[in-house]
DNA sequence: ACCGTTAAGGAACGATTGTTCTTGACTAAT
DNA sequence: ATTAGTCAAGAACAATCGTTCCTTAACGGT
């Protein structure tokens, strides 16, 4: 019972991961989010709390509905070439597939524990991804999957998207990650 | 003539730098800056004009002073393997070496022009070190330089650090630096 | 038709934001 | 000793911060 909402929750959620993936968390007023989203400030509150809980709640649909699709697309991929390409095409195709967890990691990590929580949990996950991929490429010698190796991919990916995003030069970004697909694919 | 200063100008700037690579820039208050600079509201105001003014400086300071001997660093190794790990030991005694550039590449480039060029700048000079050792290294082959190449162990290093900072278990990025070199070392 | 409940609307809260003003302390040259 | 110029100290500024309160609107169950 009680009045129907005017607002789409999950709508909401998108947009403030859009606006948090932009600009830093303090950043981002109410007001910014008050006027983007479309909802009332008391609406805001009773839904989700705080700001700060809007804020993971941003931060948690960002990694399920925009991370998630691209670990599954880089854990299809046949080799670390498709993989390291796909991931960044996908950014071209979906804007910011990546970016609230890159704004997440730098800045709130460090100082919001259960940032931190959520953000290690992606970034493994990508390293598992990645790591499927390279066991099933890493057939010339006998060296162990190289658990490390995922990270350094994972990192390498996450570090393209930070250039491309600082220095507004996605092509770049293209080229860099075709070269290092080109050097650690036929390793 | 006039009254002297109270502070050292370099001194106060490094202090900002260390404020600004740990919290965001809109999480950093005048009033943090003035209790852990040391200086006064009004001083700081003239010397500096803005807080944006006292950031820009700390963001020179920081590409000059922490990032060029890493990049000096990187320049001088034989190999990538000795860049790299060179690259993630000098983060361990010198703290921060590449946190503000990081920061402010995720978080301020995309909305400050004058953040934006001095990351870029900063970067590209890390890209020409990184391009010095990768050629004389690349011996296999008939490649180009790979300018490309050197963009994504560029952004492979930045992302490692990210990582190192967002997870705060630094071993990590270590082995997983060690495992990016020794994949593309012997390439 | 009357509740009980929930959301929207908008004003308002105290606290904090970046910045400026005022006053007084200190120093070098006249 | 006076003057001119720079800095420190701290109060104060309007604006904005995140959050809450109060009233009104819209629904389901009795």
């Amino acid at each position: 019972m009680g009045r129907p909402r005017g607002f789409d929750e999950t709508e909401v959620i998108a947009a403030a991961a859009a606006l948090f993936a932009n600009r830093a968390y303090d950043g981002v007023s109410v007001d910014d989010l008050v006027t983007h989203l479309g909802v009332h400030r008391n609406s805001l509150y009773k839904t989700f709390g705080s700001k700060r809980g809007l804020y993971l709640a941003a931060l948690r649909w960002h990694v399920k509905h925009q991370v998630q699709p691209l670990i599954s697309e880089v854990g299809a991929a046949r080799d670390i070439d498709e993989a390291v390409r796909g991931t960044l095409a996908a950014h071209n195709d979906d804007v910011g597939a990546l970016d609230l967890l890159l704004m997440a990691a730098t800045e709130r990590a460090p100082v919001d524990e259960e940032v931190r929580t959520e953000v290690s949990a992606a970034l493994h996950a990508l390293d598992r991804a990645v790591s499927t991929v390279l066991t099933g490429t890493t057939s010339d010698n006998g060296d162990q999957p190289a658990p490390a190796l995922a990270e350094a991919l994972t990192s390498a990916l996450i570090g393209l998207r930070l250039r491309a995003r600082a220095t507004a030069s996605p092509t770049e970004s293209d080229l860099a990650g075709a070269a290092l697909a080109r050097h650690l694919g036929p390793a």
